[in-house]
DNA sequence: TCGTGTCGCATTTTT
DNA sequence: TGCGACACGA
């Protein structure tokens, strides 16, 4: 039985409202995931179907998370819910229907960098100044017009005026971006690939013209839920209005206070008009805050308080006051980034956890001079994003071959690699295949495939085109009989792609590392094999997935998310239970058993490699991996952004100034400022119990050093939660203190140097640590 | 065909 | 200042 009774009177009403549209605004730190897996708990156990359940979240790891959570709490009953992000829901949703959509079910999905290559080709071949139209730009706003529920046709009948998004400066870039647009959308069909945007696109698409499906979708999906709502774009609303249809079991959560994403497609005025998007929606406000103490919320509250179109609300503290934020001014960015690192030093010699401490910026850019001053100080420390694994251009590289392999039509791949290795086909084989392709009215790759009947190439690139494409048929041959880890193994070998990573790298260490690298992504190709079998064989035998792999990602429930039981629940609250809710008869219709057999194979539309490659691009697969190791014990630097939904004892936000935290970007463009206030607030409810935000009076930019003045968003703070520190804190901390953190920076230093306590080196160190404390 | 030099540019990036 | 994209020369 669920015990409903640890939830406030909020969140009870947040889980128990479970028919109609429902609008949770869920403050930062209210408990929200608690409200989402309750609420999807209570639905079960009033007898609700499992499969008729969908819960969606923006990342893997929320939708991890989520099931984890749930399975606690409900146990086995969870199984056949749908969890899920909004991309894999599409992807799920297209390769059950793909042929509906005039798609083939067995699509690749395309990453970033296959994006920006095949809008520069367009642009080539449009014979489009690059200089004038940046491809970037373009695909930006491509971007945004599919975020927004526009297709290619329907943007050229619309002549570039979408609605909830910013028209191009002239006709002529918009003439420009009309075509591209075109182009690049059917570019995608013949390599028969989508991106991240199609798969919110055409799912919308498919919907809006599909009948048959639409309603089949509606019946199997009777209650859904959103998370972080905030951050949906127009299509992911008209995706989720035609699923919702007429019984309308919608619950989103999400704080409008939190819309970050403004800039990528996000809409926030779908959180804000969600009560006229589904009139007669109930709305249930989250305001108790759990995570932080009171001088930090008030501080949040007033950064907050000044944006004009938003959701009234005030951050309550559950815990006290705490401790008031420091401000410290400091005289440029490397002081600020030593004063920091002296700071954890001293909180880490007095036992505080290093993973219990983070540093927040803006820009990726001011992680450096932290890095440094942590890396001097002996701090152990991670970077959150940064460079990823396969952002590395040999990683690309492996990748584009699997990829290749995978799906023969894969153009942007395929360019990627034809030469890569060096193998004699040159850029001018490249375009001349192009020439006569289009002149034929093929594909570039079905052109390759007839490289002999196209004049003017050499003979010796006309066979070494057609050595590679056997090359790569016959390991596709090899695919339908041989483990994909052992075909792709071969693939590498015989391209000997790491024999030349080897020798072009002029270091022996980076040249080992790459290599390495690729070797990574083949072991993870094994290990995704492996899991995969397995699970089919726990599928077989009428088990639930194997327990390890859920269990393993439970990242457990903090206690501290777990508030107090709210212990006056017999006071008056209209629940607004519908009260034909209990009838089980009307919760549990009759499922589409063939819709269910659809969906629950909608993978095996692609072999194992495609399944592979997809959670890739997906970031299913990694994240799941990485979860594993990043618990470790460091201090964690990331930007705002990345920090959203996580939450640490001390903060430290650096760079609060003009221009840094309302960007100076922001700032010439108008409605951005809200935006970044909204960063600020995200920044400042990261922190439980000590936040600390510094700015810098001077900063060298791009080698010229420039003076800086303090955030607008610092100015109005009230003087009772914040203490203004001057200058660089010289004389911090008693003597004590100070002596504690020398003690356990010479133990450092030891312990990287293996000394012995007692050796004599170790005891230099110490007479030499007392005479300067703190130096480097 | 590949390596080097130079120019230009420089938020944020859940999928 | 530091990286990536592109042009040109060996």
């Amino acid at each position: 039985m669920l015990d409903l009774s640890t939830l406030n009177h909020a969140q009870l009403e947040a889980v128990v409202t479970t028919e109609g549209p429902l609008l949770v605004l869920a403050g930062a730190g209210s408990g929200k995931t608690r409200v989402i897996t309750y609420r999807l708990a209570h639905l079960l156990e009033r007898g609700v179907n499992a499969r008729n359940i969908l819960c969606v979240t923006f990342t893997n790891k929320a939708a991890n998370e989520m099931q984890a959570r749930a399975k606690k709490l409900a146990g086995r009953g969870v199984r056949g819910a749908t969890l899920s992000t909004f991309h894999a829901l599409g992807a799920k949703i297209l390769r059950t229907y793909g042929t509906h959509a005039g798609l083939k079910s067995n699509f690749a999905i395309c990453d970033g960098s296959e994006q920006i290559g095949t809008v520069r080709r367009i642009l080539r071949d449009l014979r489009i100044d690059d200089r004038k139209f940046d491809a970037k730009a373009l695909l930006a706003q491509i971007s945004r017009i599919k975020n927004a529920g526009v297709d290619g046709a329907q943007y050229r009948a619309l002549e570039g005026e979408v609605e909830g998004v910013e028209p191009l400066p002239d006709e002529a870039y918009t003439e420009a971006c009309i075509e591209t647009y075109e182009r690049y959308e059917s570019g995608l069909r013949v390599q028969n690939v989508v991106d991240f945007d199609d798969l919110l696109l055409l799912t919308l698409n498919l919907l809006r013209n599909d009948e048959e499906v639409r309603t089949k979708l509606q019946k199997k999906w009777r209650y859904a839920m959103i998370d972080e709502y905030q951050d949906t774009n127009g299509a992911q609303l008209e995706i989720m209005r035609l699923l919702a249809g007429t019984t309308r079991n919608i619950c989103v959560v999400g704080d409008d206070d939190q819309s970050i994403y403004g800039w990528r497609g996000a809409n926030i005025r779908n959180i804000l008009d969600f009560e006229q998007h589904f009139p007669g929606a109930r709305r249930v406000t989250l305001d108790i805050n759990y995570r932080s103490t009171g001088h930090i919320l008030t501080v949040a509250n007033f950064i907050i308080a000044k944006n004009p179109d938003r959701f009234e609300k005030t951050l309550r503290p559950a815990a006290g006051e705490g401790a008031p934020v420091k401000i410290v001014a400091l005289e440029d960015e490397e002081a600020e980034a030593e004063e920091v690192a002296k700071t954890i030093l001293s909180l880490i010699a007095r036992q505080a956890p290093a993973s219990e401490i983070a540093v927040l910026f803006r820009s990726n850019v001011q992680s450096r001079p932290i890095e440094l001053a942590l890396r001097r100080a002996h701090i152990p420390y991670r970077v959150v994003g940064g460079i990823d694994l396969f952002d590395k251009k040999e990683v690309k590289d492996a990748l584009a071959y699997l990829r290749v392999l995978d799906n023969g039509d894969d153009e942007q791949s395929l360019r990627r690699i034809i030469n890569f290795p060096p193998r004699g086909i040159s850029d001018a084989t490249v375009e001349r295949v192009d020439a006569w392709a289009r002149e034929e009215g093929l594909a570039w790759v079905q052109g390759l495939g007839r490289i002999h009947d196209i004049p003017q190439i050499p003979a010796k690139a006309q066979d070494a085109v057609a050595v590679f494409l056997k090359l790569l048929e016959d390991h596709r041959k090899l695919l339908k009989r041989q483990k994909a880890s052992t075909v792709a193994k071969k693939l590498m070998a015989a391209t000997k792609l790491e024999e030349v990573l080897f020798n072009s790298s002029d270091n022996a260490v980076s040249a080992e590392r790459r290599v390495d690298n690729v070797r990574e992504i083949l072991r993870q190709l094994d290990r995704f094999e492996q899991l995969k079998k397995s699970a089919k064989k726990a599928r077989a035998e009428g088990r639930d997935r194997p327990e390890a792999e859920v269990d393993d990602l439970d990242p457990g429930l903090d206690p501290r998310l777990d508030p107090e039981p709210d212990l006056d629940l017999d006071t008056d609250l209209d629940l607004h239970v519908d009260p034909r809710a209990g009838a089980d008869s009307e919760l549990s219709p009759e499922l589409d058993l063939e819709l269910e057999q659809q969906l629950e194979h909608a993978e095996d539309q692609v072999g194992l490699l495609g399944a592979f490659l997809n959670e890739l691009t997906m970031g299913a697969w990694s994240d799941e991996h990485q979860s594993k190791v990043e618990r470790s014990d460091q201090v964690v630097l990331s930007t705002i952004h990345a920090a959203k939904g996580l939450e640490w004892t001390y903060v430290f936000l650096v760079g609060c100034e003009e221009e840094l935290l309302p960007h100076r970007r922001t700032l010439t463009e108008g409605i951005g400022l809200d935006e970044e206030r909204r960063l600020a607030y995200v920044a400042v409810t990261r922190a439980q119990r000590f936040l600390t935000m510094s700015y810098a009076r001077t900063r060298t930019k791009w080698g010229r050093l420039e003076n800086r003045l303090r955030s607008r968003f610092l100015t109005e703070l009230p003087e009772g939660s914040v203490t203004w520190v001057e200058g660089e804190m010289k004389e911090e901390g008693s003597a004590d203190e100070q002596d504690a953190v020398r003690k356990h920076w010479v133990a450092k230093i030891r312990a990287q140097l293996g000394l012995k306590e007692d050796s004599a080196e170790a005891k230099m160190l110490e007479k030499a640590s007392s005479q300067s404390p703190g130096s480097r």
